[in-house]
DNA sequence: ACGCCAACCGGACCGTGGTCCATTTTCTTC
DNA sequence: GAAGAAAATGGACCACGGTCCGGTTGGCGT
């Protein structure tokens, strides 16, 4: 499992109220941050020893709050002040890993970082991504526990299977089940409604661009 | 808005306990459904009934157990033993749109159903799927509620726009923000997850998926 | 050194999803 | 139509995430 992260109680870190509220908190951000109180870092760091420890302890899905605010000797209320919401807290713990990689692609050697070509730092980027993910899993499920119901729901499934069997019966070549996933992920309710809610993209570009996949996907 | 569905009680239906436990209740699913009890079929069609009324007075988003129990006069248990949970109640709502739905690529008419070549019906399947995402989106989402801050996270947001510029930097054509979802897609803890231990897929299958479909993608 | 005020604290409080089990209702069989 | 078994019921109960607000405390200006 992953030693967690040192809780390396970055002095002042964000601080103001919620540890990601609109500023990004794993981001760069160099952006000034409102000094955070002498009582507020110690119990920063108290309860990220305390969450790490319980983690450690008896996983991340058994994390509750109340646990880490006692396990702290803390209020619950400061719990959520601080790190925002359960998301909050699991991220901050893994806050240190994450900068670590987040580096290493913004600014590191080649050919991850800046230097190769796009398409080599592309390749690059998703090993480098998949690796991160599978090293801090846990946490990361943890912190949206539906997440893993995604694939679960029967027209999901059945949309998979279709898919896959279309994409076999096309005689495309490379792994149909994955290339399956690739097309399902482009028919996602939640993506539909990030995409013309909040990034105001029209239905038809979405179907433009679902026509567009295909062609590429399929182009032998 | 939809009309959702009419709450057609179409007689037997699944039944036994959680309306979709194991087996697949918005499949064709041909398997024989142990019949379901007078008084139950009854109480299942009031909770529809009074579900959709609440949904339709006040968003699907705002439905909570409680009040649909409430409202079709009937005991919290009931509901909780009949749909299972939350997202289950959610999808008996739309089960007949899903059915219509699912008929029309299975076994209806081309180029959507059998008899077209894969790829166009492919291209079909994906726009008749936008279409019915979007017509249902308020309902799906609720059924999910974490769904839409899947993008809200920094790092996601990160991830993205380093896609994006990657993408646009190789003169890859195309709709360079919608493809780097699409490879972000694949990037995804929750489909990491599901791929390696439901599915068994050993990661490196996944490191290997990934740069085919960087290959695919950014194939002129 | 002092006092002001914003930031911070704690824990009572609430809403909601989900479980449990003693009791009631339906179906079946004789 | 009676009786027994299986299924269904309902509402008290629990856990947990998240909010709220009266009281406290640390930082800063004077």
């Amino acid at each position: 499992m992953t030693p967690i992260a040192p809780p390396d109680d970055e002095q002042g870190h964000p601080g103001q109220t919620a540890e990601q509220t609109a500023g990004q908190p794993l981001l760069p951000l160099a952006g000034q941050t409102p000094p955070i109180r002498a009582d507020a870092a110690r119990n920063r760091t108290r309860l990220l020893e305390a969450a790490a420890r319980l983690v450690a302890e008896r996983g991340p899905e058994q994390l509750t709050m109340e646990a880490v605010a006692a396990a702290a000797s803390v209020g619950k209320g400061t719990v959520f002040r601080r790190f925002g919401d359960r998301g909050g807290l699991l991220m901050a713990l893994l806050d240190h890993s994450e900068r670590l990689y987040q580096e290493s692609f913004l600014t590191g050697p080649p050919p991850l970082g800046p230097g190769a070509p796009p398409v080599r730092r592309l390749e690059e980027f998703g090993i480098a991504t998949l690796r991160h993910l599978a090293a801090h899993r846990a946490l990361l499920l943890a912190a949206e526990p539906e997440a893993c119901r995604r694939f679960e729901p029967p027209p999901r499934r059945l949309a998979l299977t279709h898919l896959t069997a279309l994409l076999r019966e096309a005689g495309t070549g490379g792994d149909a089940e994955l290339l399956a996933h690739t097309l399902a992920g482009h028919l996602d309710v939640a993506l539909l409604h990030h995409l013309t809610e909040r990034r105001g993209m029209p239905l038809e570009r979405l179907e433009a661009g679902w026509l567009d996949l295909v062609a590429r996907i399929t182009r032998t």
